[in-house]
DNA sequence: TTGAAAGCGCTAACAA
DNA sequence: TTGTTAGCGCTTTCAA
């Protein structure tokens, strides 16, 4: 355990223990017949000298690089910020697992030059996508280059490996969950529906109230409420009308109604009911609690990694991995 | 053009244009004496092709990743999200730039397992740390491993690269701005005191009015306010004094004390003015507009970027940069 | 069960 | 100015 210690390579492990390196790749790798004896001697003077096998080496006889991209958009939201934070996290500890790195590309709206960087530039094996796109240049980008890649969230796109949150059957419950409640009267406020996950919690909602018997409203429904005002102005809508509880489409949205819903001076949840379709460190100090559904973006991340991982083991992988929710009911619907 | 292209390397380079491998070499370094219609015909074979050197192998050869780590704390606040994502933005553009890429580690407190993974496998060619601690674990690690890296924010110890804002010279200069404008009785809210940039802060506070002339009064100045809760303790504190002037050390800090302020019914700047040491998007909507010290994270990692990059490729770099910023004097000092 | 040798794609002495 | 050759550290046929 010296300080700086001088890099040891195979060949030094060969020599020391008088054997051929081939044998010594043997003994690490585990692949072909080899004496149990030769790989305990390996094994011990690999712990001993704490040797680490050159990946870039490695790398250059497989045709490996040992790491991954993860792709996530650099003017992402501040409140997005969290839900990636996450999702690396998990990704880390997935690729760590399996001795991979992560490698970081920022990908804004129109610009993939980043992310074309690191694939022509074979500085990965794969890639995972933050969030996607109903119509995503950078799912056409990869599949036409043949790199495996998996999509956290889902797409419309034909033969993607995709990893994501079971929203549609969240939602779906969920919805229902309110309608046992009593709340009949459901108004729904959403983001951009050019978003996959909006599509799907739209369609969640919808089908939570048809489960139930209830007529879906078009007109309760308000999507592409992108800015702060468009949400304000849905809210002055809902309120006009014998609306008993808001559906956010998510937190970020469902905080900016509850800040409005303080602002106009109207009670939650005496006045009207509130809940959210994600649930997130947003809506933490609210009072009271608010009802929502709950995912973990770190599994999300963990799994992703791992199904691409998978498949460029070449394992065979499930196209669609869906992630478990629970609904958290509290005070905000009561 | 082709979907799919096969990798094509330097030797397929070679022998389509009846030269060898060496003089390719040569053409795309510029290492080396060559015939400057040899290096057009390289070149134009490499545009045509879309050739790019495998940098694995290239590495093997150099003993170089071309990878650089972006070490993170992996629990960091909330808030302290926009801070990295914005290093991480100008981090990845001068990485770019050197065909450099960017590796994440995600560190949390205690354990550097991710860290020490991939400074082990020989990974990367240099680290940037994304924030320090006074004494820290990760430096004496690096330190004792001998791979070069800089740090993002300032740290005690010896001879290590630092790339940091200015806070000595902002804070007093933002304090004696303060001053100026009349604020005699300034009182401090500040973070942990664990944090170099915390006691650079409380300094350049200081030097702020002693420069103009004014006594340090050590109980107004309240350091460790780590909890909502110590926060407003403090503004409660600060509220029976006769301060003119909250001193925010930080935008998570001033936004608590604003929202402290609201909830006890005290008008800003009316009857208390706010100034913050650092400008943030958690600050972006309050009105009045706080008077705030601006920095910008992303030039920040922009420069500790290139510095490790020049450091890397053997350059002589200055041990400590300090970048720029600007005060913006606004309404809430008013 | 083990080893010799070639090869992954690139660089860099050394020669020519 | 260009080419030959060896080598970076590892894997993998093919032989022994």
């Amino acid at each position: 355990m010296n300080y700086k210690e001088e890099k040891i390579t195979i060949g030094d492990i060969a020599d020391a223990l008088g054997i051929s390196k081939t044998t010594v790749s043997r003994a690490i790798s585990g692949k072909g017949r080899i004496g149990s004896e030769t790989v305990q001697r390996v094994q011990e003077y690999i712990k001993e000298h704490d040797y680490r096998p050159n990946p870039l080496a490695k790398g250059l006889a497989n045709a490996r690089t040992y790491n991954l991209a993860w792709v996530m958009p650099g003017d992402s939201e501040v409140t997005d910020l969290p839900f990636f934070q996450r999702c690396m996290i998990g990704i880390s500890e997935a690729a760590s697992e399996r001795d991979y790195d992560v490698i970081m590309s920022l990908v804004y709206d129109d610009d993939m030059a980043s992310l074309v960087r690191i694939v022509k530039n074979h500085k990965v094996d794969g890639v995972i996508l933050g969030r996607t796109l109903v119509k995503d240049e950078r799912i056409e980008y990869l599949k036409s280059q043949g790199i495996p890649f998996v999509a956290i969230g889902s797409c419309s796109y034909d033969n993607v490996i995709q990893v994501d949150n079971d929203h549609l059957k969240a939602c779906s419950e969920f919805t229902g969950a309110l309608v046992l409640k009593g709340l009949k009267n459901l108004s729904l406020i959403g983001g951009m529906s050019t978003h996959m996950v909006n599509q799907s919690r739209k369609r969640g909602f919808e089908e939570g109230l048809e489960t139930n018997k209830l007529a879906v409203e078009k007109k309760n429904i308000y999507m592409d409420c992108i800015s702060d005002s468009a949400i304000n102005r849905a809210v002055e809508d809902v309120l006009k009308k014998n609306i008993d509880c808001i559906v956010c489409m998510d937190d970020r949205i469902c905080s900016q109604v509850l800040e409005h819903l303080r602002n106009l001076r109207i009670e939650m949840p005496a006045d009207i009911k509130v809940a959210s379709m994600y649930n997130s460190v947003l809506l933490d100090n609210v009072v009271p609690a608010i009802t929502a559904i709950n995912y973990d973006p770190k599994e999300l991340g963990y799994e992703a990694c791992k199904v691409i991982l998978n498949k460029i083991s070449g394992e065979e992988v499930a196209l669609k991995t869906l992630m478990g929710y629970n609904i958290l009911m509290r005070g905000s619907t009561n």
